[in-house]
DNA sequence: AAAGCACTCAACCGCGAAGCG
DNA sequence: TCGCTTCGCGGTTGAGTGCTT
């Protein structure tokens, strides 16, 4: 019979947030903290569900957020993140402190989407509308103008970005790569040879952070440790970013 | 002034991933 | 290893608001 409803949609509110709403929600976080959506709200005396209230306190509550226009900044640093990340909200939004990946997606789809058509560039691929035929011929390119994925023997997957790509967006040094973990002797000890030692079967490298099979200079005024960028700095993991203390922790 | 249209953005929905017993 | 639960993400919707005619 499908999935079961996250929630006893009978015994809840639906839409608008009240203002009594948001004051529980609030002043339970800040009791208790995030974590554990699905008991939060029988805790908090909400009648929401659970994802209603992660949705309410992410997109809306939290006190970190930015609020007000984007920047020309914003702007740019949004069509170069998603030139090379694709819809990925959540990962273009861990780079814009202050933005949510909600926010980021209404803005692209109101605002940037059109800049870049009034730019004659498909929004989708960033590439000149015109001239799209030709490029999807080429077949080992993505939309996104990431190479094919590689598939080695044991059936991980390298994604790297073709360097005519990159050449894009040369000031971001968005060396984006999806590999095997690979357990650097040295992980802190280095940023250009950063990489995680978790267990997870992939591991994605944020600019700056180059796997040991792609070489590239770099030179950089934004660096973001992975720990952060993937929200380990919440857990016990090390993050590195107190070793090093030039690196910007945006995921706060 | 009012009706119709366009735009914005908060919120919902469904799915896949991760975690856990 | 499997199945269930929970979380997080991306796509979509619809109410509210502003603009145009």
């Amino acid at each position: 019979m499908g999935r079961s409803p996250c929630c006893e949609k009978a015994h809840t509110n639906k839409g608008a947030w009240t203002k009594e709403e948001d004051q529980r929600l609030i002043s339970y976080i800040r009791a208790h903290g995030e974590g554990c959506w699905r008991s939060l709200p029988k805790a908090a005396g909400l009648l929401r569900c659970g994802k209603s209230c992660r949705l309410r306190w992410i997109n809306y509550l939290r006190p970190d957020l930015k609020r007000g226009n984007f920047t020309e900044d914003e702007d740019e640093l949004i069509i170069k993140l998603h030139g090379l990340l694709g819809n990925k909200w959540s990962l273009i939004a861990g780079r814009l402190p202050g933005r949510t990946d909600n926010e980021i997606k209404n803005y692209w789809n109101t605002h940037i989407k059109r800049k870049l058509i009034s730019r004659g560039l498909d929004p989708q691929t960033h590439r000149p509308i015109k001239g799209r035929q030709e490029l999807e011929v080429s077949t080992n390119t993505t939309a996104n103008g990431c190479s094919s994925e590689e598939m080695h023997g044991n059936g991980y997957t390298t994604i790297s970005f073709k360097q005519e790509h990159q050449d894009d967006h040369d000031e971001l040094n968005l060396d984006l790569s999806i590999s095997l973990p690979y357990h650097s002797q040295t992980p802190s000890s280095s940023i250009e040879a950063y990489t995680t030692t978790t267990t997870s079967s992939t591991t994605v490298s944020p600019p700056t952070y180059n796997t040991s099979t792609t070489t590239t200079t770099t030179t950089t005024t934004k660096a973001i440790c992975l720990c952060c960028h993937l929200g380990f700095q919440r857990s016990e993991e090390a993050c590195c970013c107190q070793a090093i203390p030039t690196l910007m922790c945006l995921d706060t």
